[in-house]
RNA sequence: UGUCCUGUGGUGUAAUUGGCAACACGUCUGAUUCUGGAUCAGAAGAGUCCAGGUUCGAGCCCUGGCAGGACAACCA
């Protein structure tokens, strides 16, 4: 029987947000509403951390009766592509969420941002300020040293309304003016002094093309826009904790009524053995370190994809880490246990060998094939069976054989029986070498009483092995994939890059392997366990004479593990 | 010598208005098994950063320390 509540998504652990909305929504903030927002800038692919806040924000829209808005935070034109919003919107999509008519882009607000700073000129409470980036950075002052007001802050509003309308119609260089707020230079928290919300950029805009010469900083565009959208809780990373008063100001001088959003930091995913800002990850791909954003070692969604993490496995990884303000790190091991926990229980079994080494069954007839019947997936019995040839020649893994086993190694070696998944029993006869004593070729007897794996006389093997028929194999080329970095924390060295710690073996490429024929039917993206092996999925590059297969991540091993601690 | 945030087993998270620190991963046993997988059963592992205080009772409250992090982009 098919267990279908199996594949059921365990009930979301609560956090502290959710306790928090929980009190809002108990002293009927907002008039109980719940609405929350995902904002990527579009200077980038997401990675493994964006999906935990795509699955938070999602996440808490489902679980109080809300929705979820995607918006795209395009305020700096000279670093934003459409090709980045593309992919944005098919990751999200691919994790399992949907914003439905709610897609909107900061650049949707540039006209009422632009209205909303002409009323704080007006107001008094912006000015345009004339000097150079360097002089303003150095009147801001230290964290621990109070900055000094700008020679041009007490401009008259007619003054700054005047320069700000040039402003934005191009009348002046980019880096000669920017619009500030005009708020407290001697305010302890540096993002009060005075910030800048609006600077000169001639750049293209992948939505706006040409029309504006003036960008709103994110400070400026980011609550407003949340304002503006009506999100009651926005929630984001702890780096945002110290906007937070600068936030709330700006909402101060917009609000009109009850409603006002929260702002909710929660802490950034880190990842052991792993690098998570895209600015880092533009640099492996631009460089070349990795095949693209794509690359199966990335730890982009794209990159996950391909590799073969399911939507399932990281959502649930989202949901076991759990959301806090603690600024930890997440051993990838946990990741890893996510895909093996959803792909056991959905992934078509298949034998494959990966390091082959010939066997011929000596008294085995030498043209009869045979069809063995094998289970597609243990764990789900509605997946049925699958038939398996057999014949006289055939691979196994090259790890399987000991010509001098040590103690607890319980596979085939020298006179020793065991078992070939869903066939026969062998017993090893002799072992044929070349020139150089390198091990070519096994010969073995086979047990026909022991078709389908067991032997009527009900003796005992200690290991049943998968192989794969030579005549009948797909040759396929499999890429192995391991950690990018061999540090555990690769970008957390002050003194060197992150790219010193790059792992110079992480990929690995099989060309050789032979699998059981069923594959031949796969299309880019199936999952596949290999017995014994580990989880596998049909990469892009496949073509019908040649499938490319990328191990997703291997089995528990504990033989491997034993073998490794001594 | 500023502001803000954080400090619970190896890792990540829990702990109703204070009530003998729980769960997951990992680790180690054992059972079972036609995947050395999966599954099942069990064990070890923290006394909650430190020091005081309030209380019958503190991981939760108070005081003072200590440690770590964020903030000085015309980035987000």
């Amino acid at each position: 029987m098919a267990n279908n509540t199996e594949n059921k998504e365990p009930a979301k652990k609560s956090n502290f947000i959710h306790l928090q909305i929980e009190k809002d929504l108990k002293e009927g903030k907002n008039n109980g509403r719940v609405l929350t927002r995902f904002p990527p800038e579009p200077n980038g692919y997401l990675h493994i951390g964006h999906a935990k806040s795509i699955c938070l924000n999602f996440g808490i829209a489902e679980k109080f009766g809300g929705k979820c808005n995607l918006r795209f935070d395009d305020t700096n034109p000279t670093k934003e592509e459409m090709e980045y919003v593309e992919s944005i919107e098919k990751d999200v999509r691919w994790l399992g969420f949907d914003w439905e008519d709610r897609l909107f882009y900061a650049s949707d607000y540039f006209q009422k941002l632009h209205d909303f700073a002409v009323k704080l000129i007006k107001e008094g409470k912006a000015y345009v300020d004339d000097q150079s980036s360097e002089t303003i950075s150095q009147q801001k002052g230290t964290p621990t040293r109070p900055g000094q007001e700008s020679p041009y802050r007490n401009r008259t509003s007619e003054e700054n309304l005047d320069l700000f309308q040039r402003m934005t119609a191009g009348e002046f260089d980019e880096g000669s003016r920017v619009l500030r707020a005009k708020i407290d230079m001697a305010s302890p928290n540096m993002h009060m002094r005075d910030p800048i919300i609006y600077r000169i950029l001639k750049a293209h805009h992948h939505r706006t093309g040409d029309k504006w010469c003036v960008y709103p900083m994110y400070d400026f565009a980011h609550g407003q826009s949340d304002y503006w959208e009506g999100i009651t809780h926005s929630i984001c990373t702890l780096e945002f904790e110290v906007h937070r008063p600068l936030y709330d100001w700006f909402i101060d001088q917009l609000m009109n009524s009850d409603y006002r959003p929260r702002q909710i930091e929660f802490a950034r995913l880190n990842l052991t053995y792993t690098i998570m800002s895209k600015r880092r990850l533009l640099e492996l791909v631009k460089d070349g370190h990795v095949n693209g954003w794509d690359d199966p070692r990335m730890p982009t969604i794209t990159g996950l994809r391909r590799r073969g993490y399911t939507p399932e496995s990281i959502r649930n990884f989202s949901d076991r880490i759990g959301v806090t303000k603690v600024d930890g790190m997440i051993d990838v091991s946990l990741l890893e246990y996510s895909v093996r926990e959803h792909l056991n229980k959905t992934a078509q079994r298949v034998m494959g060998v990966l390091n082959p080494l010939k066997v011929i069954i000596t008294n085995f007839p030498e043209d009869q094939d045979e069809i063995l019947e094998a289970v597609n997936n243990p764990e789900d019995e509605s997946m049925g069976k699958r038939k398996v040839p057999f014949s006289r020649e055939f691979y196994i893994e090259r790890d399987d054989f000991m010509e001098d086993p040590p103690r607890k190694f319980f596979r085939l070696a020298p006179g020793r029986e065991v078992r070939l998944r869903y066939a026969y029993f062998v017993t090893c006869t002799d072992v044929i070498k070349n020139d150089k004593g390198e091990i070519t070729e096994l010969h073995c007897t086979y047990d026909p009483e022991s078709k389908g794996g067991n032997s009527p006389d009900g003796r005992k093997v200690k290991a049943t092995l998968h192989w794969v028929s030579a005549k009948h194999a797909v040759k396929s080329e499999v890429r192995l994939y391991d950690r990018l970095f061999n540090d555990e924390d690769p970008a957390g060295h002050k003194d060197f890059d992150f790219k010193e710690f790059m792992n110079q073996d992480s990929l690995q490429v099989l060309p050789e392997c032979y699998l059981e024929p069923f594959v031949k039917d796969a299309k880019p993206l199936d999952h596949f366990q290999f017995e014994r092996l580990g989880y596998f999925n049909l990469d892009y590059d496949s073509t019908p004479e040649r499938p490319v297969f990328n191990r997703t991540v291997p089995l528990r091993d504990s033989w491997a593990k034993a073998q490794n601690n001594k």
